[in-house]
DNA sequence: CTGAAAGCGCTTACAG
DNA sequence: CTGAAAGCGCTTACAG
């Protein structure tokens, strides 16, 4: 029924570890047996068990990537989305298939992590930086599984694409300075995540550079009860706040606009701007001035990146960071 | 270093096949040396290697669910992104891992199906019943893979997950005509889809409950330049339409009101009604009445009729239908 | 260059 | 109930 090794050893009468030469490409078989039997192998549409050859060469053939709980929810989950369909095109390219793991609950790394450690089903890991903390990345180190992250962590220097939140947030405070908002507030999501730390210092230099010395900063970890009462106090604290930046997008947005517009603001002049761009900000009547990610590039440099890795070559750079685009509205 | 069925069997000086016996709960082993196997497993916390269980039993421990290229798009990614999450839960409660499988280019179905057909990577495969053709599912069947679709066809009668898009559309309708719309025109997606044919159905069946005989049906395949010119001739072909009922959500509906703005049409009195419900339509100007799915138990349904295929139980029903939730606005 | 052999970690008849 | 053996389809030293 399918074709294996065996079959092809037999009818081209050469021993099977000749075959699995050949079709590796690996020295020791004359070129025209290795031409004899590539032909073979292509008439019988062979194609390598994926499975025998995992077993064999202890390597599973495949990578992993973590999704978080969150990818669920709508906005997240365009993020997301792209993200693994630039990934798993990836993969396809260098013949890896691309496992989905997820966590049971919000934030339990460790089960997902134990069961790749254990069961030895990926070959590799794509972890959302701020999903991990530091004793799984520790188990990973130890067990000397290969991963790369997607966004930066303050706590460990290690193979990682990002985006250039600092430089993004400048120039959407800056843009919004130049448009005549003179007291910008800013909304950071969780002061532990590094990117918001650096957007936070974006938002803080563009006023700078502007000698704006107005400023009020404020943090939420991204609950919605807790966006709504933070952003409520701050507009009590400073009712004169003509403009917002959020460093994030996608519900935290949603959220703050409901506050905005319960607290009786007129939006159409107060300034938005938020990271992560979506459509269907087109088709508010409020302006919102983005920052977009290039996601696909990030999915798809992570995964090289990590493909590198296994194939035991070093990769050009330890981090690599790329440009975002800036979103006027 | 890993615990391996052989040292368990050192150990405990039994067989090999004694352990795999005891450790699966296949029969064949005294009550006795069982509970002293596992125990024993336990302590060594052993973990058996996916890779060799998949080569001696003939099963790869992984399904794969093969998603669209515009899976990558902002507004059908946050529906896909449900989607895998709900069906990555179920597959690891199930002991199973998921493989992502993409299409190269748009449509091209054949390239991730051969693949699997080869390298037998996957057990089972869930797939949206649009992606696929006829050709691809025949090779499916006759491969003996099995596979659950998303959705149903027109052309093959398989095990399915859908909705009630036939009497979501209905209800949808019939609210719009309890708001007072009596010239509601009806945008159907790709005319060949099945599930635009019943909410197509449906869009009539309401009209025709109410006595309304006014009807106005166009079609487009969700292309955005060709959405534009059809729902331009809608509009000069009937200037008296009051409301319009897209058959699907997303960008269709995001460039219909484009088109509808464009058209200088007054939105806030012209009725809007989509299916697949985005929090965002809560921040429009324009109120959106939507079907929403339940895209969690789609997901969760067809992972799990997929693994009663697996296991060689028939699924209690063939085909499983799920309620809709109408989101007035 | 070439091939016989061992081995990857399991499962599954089969004989005792 | 128990275990020795063959086998899943490959890869990889090793000897010739």
């Amino acid at each position: 029924m399918k074709t294996t090794i065996n079959e092809i050893a037999r009818i081209a009468r050469v021993a099977k570890s000749t075959v699995s030469k050949a079709l590796n490409g690996h020295k020791g078989v004359s070129e025209e047996k290795r031409q004899y039997i590539l032909e073979l192998a292509k008439k019988l549409n062979y194609e390598p068990s994926a499975t025998a050859q995992a077993l064999a060469s202890n390597r599973t053939g495949s990578i992993g990537l973590l999704i978080p709980h969150e990818a669920a929810y709508s906005l997240s989950g365009a993020y997301w989305s792209a993200m693994i369909t630039a990934i798993a095109q990836t993969a396809t390219r260098h013949n890896y298939s691309l496992l989905i793991l997820t966590t049971p609950h919000e934030g339990e790394i460790s089960a997902p992590i134990n069961t790749v450690i254990r069961r030895r089903n990926v070959d590799g890991l794509i972890i959302g930086a701020e999903q991990i903390d530091a004793a799984a990345t520790s188990r990973l180190i130890e067990e000397e599984i290969p991963f790369v992250f997607i966004g930066r962590n303050s706590w460990i220097h290690h193979y990682a694409v990002d985006v250039d939140n600092l430089g993004g947030s400048e120039r959407l405070v800056s843009h919004m300075i130049e448009q005549g908002y003179r007291k910008i507030g800013c909304l950071g999501g969780p002061p532990q995540y590094l990117y918001t730390q650096e957007r936070v210092q974006g938002y803080q230099r563009a006023l700078q550079k502007a000698g704006i010395t107005w400023q009020a900063m404020y943090y939420t970890e991204y609950k919605s009860e807790e966006t709504r009462r933070v952003l409520g106090e701050m507009l009590q604290d400073h009712p004169d706040m003509d403009a917002l930046c959020v460093t994030a997008g996608g519900d935290l947005l949603l959220d703050c606009i409901d506050v905005l517009r319960l607290a009786g603001i007129h939006l159409k002049r107060f300034g938005l701007g938020a990271f992560d761009d979506y459509r269907f900000f087109d088709y508010l009547d409020i302006p919102v001035c983005t920052v977009r990610q290039p996601i696909d590039r990030l999915g798809e440099l992570a995964a090289s990146m990590l493909f590198s890795l296994l194939h035991h070559r070093k990769p050009p750079v330890m981090q690599q960071v790329l440009d975002v685009e800036l979103i006027l509205r």
